[in-house]
DNA sequence: ATTAGCACTCGAAGAAGGAGAGTGCTAAAC
DNA sequence: GTTTAGCACTCTCCTTCTTCGAGTGCTAAT
């Protein structure tokens, strides 16, 4: 649909205006790339992929400036030809990646901070909470007055532990015997299934429930109802050093978005549905408020199941190639840590 | 020191400059504060308050600004009558420290959430790794392939989990022993001590240790390290629409500066020492990137021992009076949740 | 088909000039 | 002696105007 030549100068304008913000120019295109082309052929051909939707003029006499169309061009045709790296930045990720390896306990923390850190982008972690998540075991103790600290062990690296509050004691004895109970019967079942038997089972049961045992199923409902997501942010001040975020109300608006973690959630379980690194550029972006940035994701998995998801917000104006090269990276090792320690 | 007129108009100053930035003169505050002076006399004054270090004029010929020592003389004064409050904050507060009490599970996150959307600043919470922390007791479960799950229930609200790794495979029998060994020597003991016990152990048994004994030092070891603390930041949105917070470089250092955790923690650790609501306002702050803002503290207890604390970070040009209310009525709420579930 | 030349456009940056808020000082009033 | 009115002065902020320069689009020449 594009011709070589009309290529060259649409990757040119967006590598230009990757590497400083502002209108590029024809001239500008001529110095910095060696097309034998002058000026005004390239702003002939420039005009053209404007009225094609892939450039854009701030104004009359201004130079182009890439759409959100131009940007998915430019990062298909990345993908496609799986873009040559900086050596300095894959030393730096592969030195930073056995950091995560060797603490497991913190490795998402850990991971949102090395994506910013390298990027210079916010980097994002979380762990998606799909209910297809296995239990392994579950351990119940008791802990203060009226309170028992659950443990759910799960397939996944992280545990989850939780103090759920009881109407009356429950002895050690009988909480040992209810945890048997449960592992015998839910282990190897999803949280999610589980919760639905218990659900059915309370409901069925409710008139001959003993207070024992209704104590245990509302135990049981407490613990299997809503477990939390991780999610980790990093690298806000990151993002404040660029010359795109001089506008502060955007700003604004932007971290109050991901402070909400839920949003980052569901935007995350969204894209771990379909595998390898994703770009949301701009106006793909379903939600309102970042529809000013662009988003570039991979889900980590499980043997072939996605259990979690990195990415990397930055500005529209964003340097792809080394932000999908990370995010792909940091998926395919974490998803590596957990297939060998298997 | 001041007499009644000055510490008035001080004080007046100070609110005014509080409620809208931007130096304050002498016949806004003959409009709004009904002192029965003219706007010469109050000239005067502030002059003279200039003089003592509570005022200071950006440029000449315009009004005058609250100092830190300004700030300061007007919380000291703030704190000795005990300021009345917001009906309206104080019920608002009421009901979402309920919602704390409720979900135990991440009250920390809950609270810094709360404190900067009451407050409109930044929120933080964390609880603090003492060292002091006494273990009640310690299970060890195999996970996956050379891996132990840890989990230290401890006397604080905070189950500490971990995974570690092992050298060689133990068995789930050798894991039971060596967590009902563990439970029978150390239950009752602070961490720090019985990491300092274990060191000492390693270091005196080095040579007869065979293998498993060898393996279960370690992994004791291991597991009495170096526990992380918490800490949750919220609010950074809000801050983004104060005037105060129009350099974007300012704000970049001071994201910068408590997006690294161990710095925050550093801080409150100090503040925690001493009990009750604590302000650091400006310059008298310890770190150079924070000596811009103010920050209001307060630690929370498990009976007298500090094992936690909530702050607001805010402008110098802060309103003390309700944030040192909401701070201390959070800290003290949490106080209150962990001596009656006991 | 490409390129040189040229008139034109538009924003950024700087200069000039009020307007306004506020001060400090002096002299009068209480 | 303290307080106040009056007044000249200062400094920032905002608006307007101008200039400058980068860059375009078009036309004619190559």
């Amino acid at each position: 649909m594009l011709d070589d030549r009309s290529k060259k100068i649409l990757h040119a304008v967006i590598q230009l205006y990757i590497s400083s913000p502002g209108p590029v120019g024809s001239r500008s295109i001529t110095k910095k790339f060696p097309i034998g082309l002058s000026p005004a052929t390239i702003r002939n051909i420039m005009s053209d992929l404007e009225d094609m939707g892939f450039l854009r003029q701030p104004h009359t006499s201004a130079g182009r400036v890439p759409t959100d169309s131009g940007y998915r061009f430019y990062v298909d045709a990345l993908t496609a030809e799986k873009s040559d790296n900086d050596a300095e930045l894959a030393s730096e990720l592969i030195r930073k990646l056995e950091l995560i390896r060797t603490d497991i306990n913190s490795f998402l923390d850990n991971a949102s901070r090395m994506l910013s850190e390298l990027s210079h982008y916010i980097g994002i972690s979380v762990s998606l909470n799909t209910h297809q998540t296995m239990l392994s075991r579950i351990e119940l103790l008791p802990y203060r007055k009226n309170q028992i600290a659950v443990m759910l062990i799960t397939d996944e690296a992280v545990i989850k532990n939780k103090i759920i509050s009881v109407e009356q004691e429950v002895s050690r004895e009988d909480l040992n015997r209810l945890a048997g109970y449960l592992n015998e019967r839910y282990a190897g079942h999803t949280l999610e299934d589980i919760r639905k038997t218990i659900v059915a089972e309370i409901a069925n049961d409710r008139i001959l429930c003993d207070g024992l045992i209704r104590e245990a199923m509302a135990i049981c409902n407490n613990i299997f109802s809503a477990s939390e997501s991780d999610v980790f942010i990093s690298g806000l001040s990151e993002v404040l050093t660029l010359p795109d975020f001089c506008d502060i109300e955007r700003i604004r608006r932007l971290f109050r978005t991901i402070e909400d973690k839920h949003v980052i959630l569901s935007l995350l379980e969204k894209i771990s549905a379909t595998d390898g690194p994703q770009v949301l550029i701009g106006s793909e972006n379903p939600l309102d408020e970042l529809k000013q940035f662009s988003f570039v994701a991979a889900p980590y998995c499980e043997g072939s199941r996605p259990i979690g998801a990195i990415a990397i917000i930055g500005p529209t104006r964003m340097n792809y190639g080394q932000a999908i090269y990370l995010v792909d990276m940091t998926a395919k090792f974490i998803t590596d840590i957990f297939s060998y320690s298997r």
